[in-house]
DNA sequence: TGTTCAATGTCGCAA
DNA sequence: TTGCGACGTTGAACA
């Protein structure tokens, strides 16, 4: 990995073209090629990049770049999409090299995938007599997050949300209408299952005589036996 | 802006847990105090971050860390979602502070926009004999990219997008709905227009009656009598 | 390889 | 502040 600090102008083309004006930024070349520019504010997201995997190539200004300040420029490429990043630098403040090796990765714990997982291990959350019928259920249109019976036996479809928005509200209200045409299913009831309901979704669903199910993903986690973790 | 390179490991509890073991990272400090911690692969995206506001704070280990190899604890925190993000230090390769200055902004010069433009001023792509009514026609639940007349004089509603996804579909069903509702309009018909157009959308919309159109932006820039552009 | 869906999405605008 | 849509979305899982 290279950091380099220097003052510098950048231009991209590709999906969009844009343009940073001249000033002092941080330069990161990773191993894989690619190039970040970053400044001093604005978190996560940097002003501009390359993705891997491209090609980075220095070259020697020419006669009017030269003459405007610039002593060396970056060309970083993706062949593939043909998108070019141009660094045009006036001067380095800072530059040095660094070895990392490989990172071990990130390990997650809290996301949709784990919801779904512990609502089906614990599907009498989802009322008294509730049976999982099965995780991932398959429609024409995408896979239902839980499908159950309830304890007259008829179906409930469930979508789960980590944050329940009006767009998993219509997602549900699409399997719902399929899923009702389908005489081997229907009726088919929903239930709208996320860690926090916006109420704009809160109030679209029940409009829909979907049923809205907090979850606690604390407790549950509490509540699954198959070992509790530190932390 | 600070640069640390640095052997560490880190953990990050808030929307989701994470944890990232021992291994040698980037760890930058932004002016405003947010933290990035960047592999050296993986562009774009920190393995871990938190976003300003946020406080910064450098702690000594515990007797229990310290025996761990730990030499200095990082805890950034941002008071509003109490996020936490916990960097546990080991040693530091690198560690050098920079002075940026304010970032002038990037200037974008997005192709989506003229997608609009670009169809507006050639409606005949839409079929032969229609003619424009009016670009951003307003609704009560926001504008129709285009609204057009057909051969017969009948009425339609275009939704152009970049690319063509579900949510494009779902939001040109609900203008669909209300202005058929209307008697100066109805009956109105859909096009969904996009560079791109995904299976399911495509499936969506003809199950409900909407044509699909796909755009070529170069060959209707080229089309475009308003000067062509460089690059 | 292509398609679909989640994301600590982030970001920007308007009501 | 909240809602809503776009993003050079990115990234991962799965067919």
């Amino acid at each position: 990995m290279r950091l380099v600090i220097a003052r510098c102008s950048v231009d991209y083309a590709g999906r969009l073209s844009a343009h940073l004006p001249l000033a002092t930024r941080l330069l990161l070349v990773k191993a894989d090629g690619s190039v970040l520019v970053h400044s001093d504010s604005l978190s996560y997201k940097p002003l501009n990049w390359m993705s891997p995997p491209c090609t980075f190539a220095v070259m020697e200004p020419d006669e009017l770049q030269f003459e405007a300040g610039v002593t060396e420029t970056w060309k970083v490429s993706q062949a593939k999409t043909a998108d070019l990043l141009v660094i045009s630098i006036h001067e380095i403040l800072h530059d040095s090299s660094h070895e990392l090796g490989i990172d071990p990765g990130l390990q997650k714990d809290g996301v949709e995938a784990d919801l779904q997982k512990l609502l089906a291990a614990q599907v009498e959350l989802l009322g008294e007599g509730f049976e999982l019928v099965r995780r991932e259920y398959m429609t024409a249109i995408g896979p239902v997050d839980i499908l159950a019976r309830d304890a007259s036996g008829a179906s409930v479809a469930v979508e789960i949300k980590r944050r329940g928005d009006i767009d998993g509200v219509e997602q549900l209200t699409r399997y719902l209408e399929l899923m009702n045409r389908d005489p081997h299913l229907a009726p088919v009831t929903g239930v709208f299952a996320a860690q926090e309901i916006k109420p704009q979704a809160r109030t679209l669903a029940e409009d829909r005589g979907i049923r809205c199910l907090l979850l606690d993903y604390d407790a549950m986690r509490g509540m699954d036996d198959s070992g509790s973790r530190l932390f």
